[in-house]
DNA sequence: CGTCAAACTTGAATCTATTCAATATTTTTT
DNA sequence: AAAAAATATTGAATAGATTCAAGTTTGACG
């Protein structure tokens, strides 16, 4: 059996993610206090700092479950080899934007990127850009499988087209949850003619039709 | 002749400027107090509040200088029309990057990336992200002109292409200034791979070479 | 000049993230 | 099961950005 401490670490860990989760949300991550999410959670402000060195972390470690479940996603749609590889691009980066909202507001977003910009050193700084180079590895792997297939050009640097395009749909990404307007509909139109431009070129290219 | 109180408040305001830099590039933008930058520009606290409304915006004051001058270059680049475009995306960009660290430490551009993004609506993050468009302008410029010129296939959504281009070649710069080891000869070759890769197929593609 | 209003300057007070020394609880040892 | 050790909790103290009411300085006008 487990030992009393150990279960109630467990107990107020959770607690305290669960109070922060529902107070970022309802209020904004600015706006929410360590001393409000104490007493949601019902420990002291200390405590909460045990288990999280900053509230940095509180919204990092809530980041992390968002992007996990995308990536776990991303596999899925890598290990069935792509038919046409514009409509894999698509809906692959497609389920990443529609699934970023489920856990985040776009103001949790623009302060955790602020966080892992600022400080990049940080174990949180490290955990984001982990993240994120898995998921620019997810890109670069579903253009290297269409390679394979004869989907793509071989003459392609896939990895090279990869990492352009992961770093343009990222940068997308920031300027969307940095305008609250901006609707997920006009972030994929955006993509879909950045992908129309690449991949029209691809084919012709592919296909000798110039 | 201009009032005395002109006089002195344009003194005051390049004081706490120049202090600023100073102690920004000294210490680090984060490691410095309101407080020290008073005491070097010789007003107190609340006046440098009344130059600015924020901290970052001071940074942010720093960051405009800085982009201004690399967006009159720019300019004159794309005053003379490109002989190969692939050169002269690499000399565009690289300007870019070359300038970069004039006035701003790796560490204060974290700090002005994490500010715009956090605050977008702030009149820091509106003025930021005015010169990223501007500078995302000047590439699409340039990809234009030399579709005007014949060098890139006419077919090609140049508008798109330089949309990816920018938002990637910022990314990386992201990238860049969030490690401290890496260098400016890394960036451009990272730079260069995705220049290439891009361009290899355009050129497949206008000279029918597939 | 002398007076008044407008525009500035000032630094003490406020607001929050974060730290830390004092307690309190749980586990281990005897 | 008491004592000692290990581990957690607590909230008061600290630090630094920002605000603001009170005090100064400047410029306009007689």
């Amino acid at each position: 059996m487990t030992g009393l401490r150990t279960r109630q670490k467990a107990d107020r860990k959770r607690r305290i993610l669960k109070a922060s989760m529902l107070l970022f949300r309802r209020s904004g991550y600015r706006h929410v206090r360590i001393e409000d999410i104490a007493e949601v959670a019902e420990v002291s402000v200390g405590t909460v700092y045990n288990y999280y060195a900053t509230k940095g972390d509180i919204l990092i470690a809530i980041v992390a479950m968002e992007v996990e479940e995308v990536l776990a996603a991303g596999e899925a749609l890598l290990a069935t080899p792509p038919v046409a590889m514009r409509g894999a691009l698509q809906a692959l980066i497609s389920h990443y934007y529609d699934h970023s909202l489920n856990y985040l507001s776009k103001e949790m977003w623009r302060a955790a990127m602020a966080l892992s910009i600022e400080a990049p050193l940080t174990p949180n700084g490290v955990l984001y850009h982990q993240l994120d180079d898995r998921l620019r590895a997810q890109v670069q792997a579903l253009l290297a499988s269409g390679q394979a297939q004869g989907e793509v050009d071989p003459r392609l640097d896939t990895d090279a087209l990869g990492d352009l395009l992961f770093n343009s749909l990222n940068m997308m990404f920031v300027e969307f949850v940095s305008d609250d307007a901006m609707t997920l509909e006009a972030l994929k139109l955006r993509l879909s003619r950045q992908l129309d431009a690449m991949t029209r070129v691809w084919a012709s290219a592919a296909h000798g039709t110039a």
